[in-house]
DNA sequence: GCGGTGATGGGTAACATTACCCATCACCGT
DNA sequence: ACGGTGATGGGTAATGTTACCCATCACCGC
């Protein structure tokens, strides 16, 4: 309703009817189609630039691509997803696609649910998924229908792609790094939620776990300290107090994910403890808070850029035509800071 | 291209086959019409729930609306804009609205006008902008077309809505707290960009403008002392080494903004000071993290909830066909924590 | 000169939905 | 019984764009 009162907007029947061509000429300069001539094109572009044209995204729709690309995440306020869509908008911005991202809330079923529709609905021809929370049974419901990748599940599918981080390797980093510190009593900072995915299938899943491995391997199956809150600074704030008030405590603190490392930075000097003296944190993720000075907190670094970039690449390829699937894997590194150090004599 | 293998979507004319009525009663179901009665309703809404039916945006979008929200904001990395997007998408996903986040990758007008346009094309029935540094008559031009809301400008406009935190009181908020506690060499740490925008529009020049106002006010004129970089931890980090060179150093430093404070808090420790020893630190937006306790870090707390909240409301109202422009503006409160002090003796 | 060929431009239908208007029907009071 | 009325359901056109196919034209080799 509320008929706005501008004026009508251009569309490509006024753009032909200026360019005294037909609105079929005008439909191929903006495609590059094929059947052009070079003083057909300009004509017609020039018209567009005059009269200021731009398609409809809608009408476009309606027959074919819509060029936009929708990205589901749960929040945003997750730094490292920045870096994921720094690198998808780079790679699909120069193929004139638009991504476009809604939010799930959080790992809630239902909420996750309705944001995937809402792409799906707004026809966006490729879906980046980034840590779903979905059945995959379901997740493929969608990917026949839409190109679709998913980021950060360690899954295989026949019909979408997959992209992720090494969380064993990662995990591996931290847990050696720390051993090889000299740290028996290591505790882990997980996040329990995993709504309908696979057992071992999230990132914090295949870190708690791989944590588990890498104690028993190591003879330290009765050091073995699990807080499972959340991935946020409350999470690694509970998570640490609850961990500290164990007798022995630990000596070392991994938390899964860099937010909830400073929430445990924060428990420990609550405590009176200092980092690295009483207590070695790391982090995962690598967020750029972690590298200022007074927090300086080891991490595990994934390189979230050519995450996302992967994944619009991959996205694009599908949009092409690409059937098969593909799974992309990135190898994370530890940055060491001065949050980790051997632990204390005694 | 690459038709997908998958089943055509369902219609609206495959749900008035199965419930044998014309596609027009699907419609006025749909869209809760007038005219449409108890059976027929319930009729309807069980061939659309059996055969999953979802009614698809693009052709919507072709007579109608889209039920889409688009929200343009500089980037996700900000944490006080998930705060504003929370508030906003409470109040419109009651009334069946959708929030699409699109970025324009900073203060850089070509990607910002193109994010705004790939709003406008997409026909989102209002747009909520934040911080846009676009020239206000450009804004306008969009907004006599769709329902728009700017929120963090200084600004009126007869044609869109502003929703704005009260600058200039924070501002006052933080420099009269720390002539209280007798500070006299406070330094500031702003951002300069500023696009196409008014003078004294945005943020950061309203609160660079009111600090030297209050400063030259207390008779403090010569000890302003500006770090122009931005509002981000690098920014607040530069800045802070810039305003500690400076001799005699300042004995307070404002960050516009919590991140930039955050960079100053490492700056200041990397000088081998104490905060607040040496320096208080006080930041804006009051980010979850500056509550940490090894951070603790007085800031000024705006309520982004409320103002995405209001923002979503007056979008809806303007849906309705509101045409009068309105201005909501929110009064900020100080959470003073251990990062100041009074100054060091001397 | 003539049929063939490749390049270019255009006509048309189709996409899914909704606003507008009309048709139908039951029921009412006279 | 009959015109009027209000409630309900449906037909149709229109939205902007593009895929498909056809028409036209210049030019070619024979």
């Amino acid at each position: 309703m509320a008929t706005r009162e501008g004026r009508r907007r251009v569309t490509i029947t006024d753009v032909a009817s200026h360019a005294q061509v037909s609105t079929t000429a005008v439909s191929k300069v903006l495609r590059n189609a094929y059947g052009v001539s070079e003083a057909m094109r300009l004509k017609v572009q020039a018209a567009i630039d005059e009269l200021g044209y731009r398609p409809q995204a809608a009408a476009r729709a309606m027959r074919g691509q819509t060029f936009t690309i929708g990205v589901l995440l749960p929040h945003i306020r997750n730094p490292f997803f920045a870096d994921i869509l720094d690198g998808l908008t780079e790679e699909i911005s120069g193929a004139g696609y638009q991504a476009v991202i809604v939010q799930s809330g959080g790992p809630d079923l239902r909420r996750e649910r309705a944001a995937i529709d809402a792409l799906v609905d707004r026809q966006a021809d490729g879906i980046l998924m980034i840590a779903p929370v979905t059945a995959r049974t379901q997740l493929e419901e969608t990917a026949k229908t839409t190109p679709t990748v998913v980021l950060g599940r360690h899954e295989r599918s026949a019909v979408y792609d997959v992209v992720l981080d090494d969380d064993e390797a990662g995990t591996e980093l931290v847990v050696e790094h720390l051993i090889a510190l000299g740290h028996r009593r290591i505790a882990h900072i997980t996040d329990p939620a995993g709504g309908r995915a696979g057992p071992l299938t999230l990132p914090q899943h295949v870190r708690a776990k791989t944590y588990e491995r890498l104690m028993t391997e190591h003879g330290l199956t009765e050091h073995i300290a699990i807080a499972a809150t959340s991935y946020t600074e409350e999470g690694g704030y509970a998570g640490t107090r609850e961990l500290l008030a164990r007798t022995p405590r630990p000596t070392a603190i991994f938390a899964g994910m860099d937010q909830a490392a400073f929430g445990a930075l924060a428990a420990v000097h609550e405590a009176g403890l200092t980092v690295p003296g009483d207590i070695s944190v790391v982090g995962y993720d690598n967020a750029r808070a972690a590298a200022l000075a007074h927090i300086s907190l080891t991490s595990v670094d994934q390189d979230g850029a050519i995450m996302g970039k992967t994944a619009g690449r991959l996205l694009l390829e599908r949009i092409q035509g690409r059937t098969s699937a593909v799974r992309f894997s990135v190898t994370p590194t530890l940055v060491p800071r001065r949050s980790t150090a051997p632990p204390p004599a005694g």
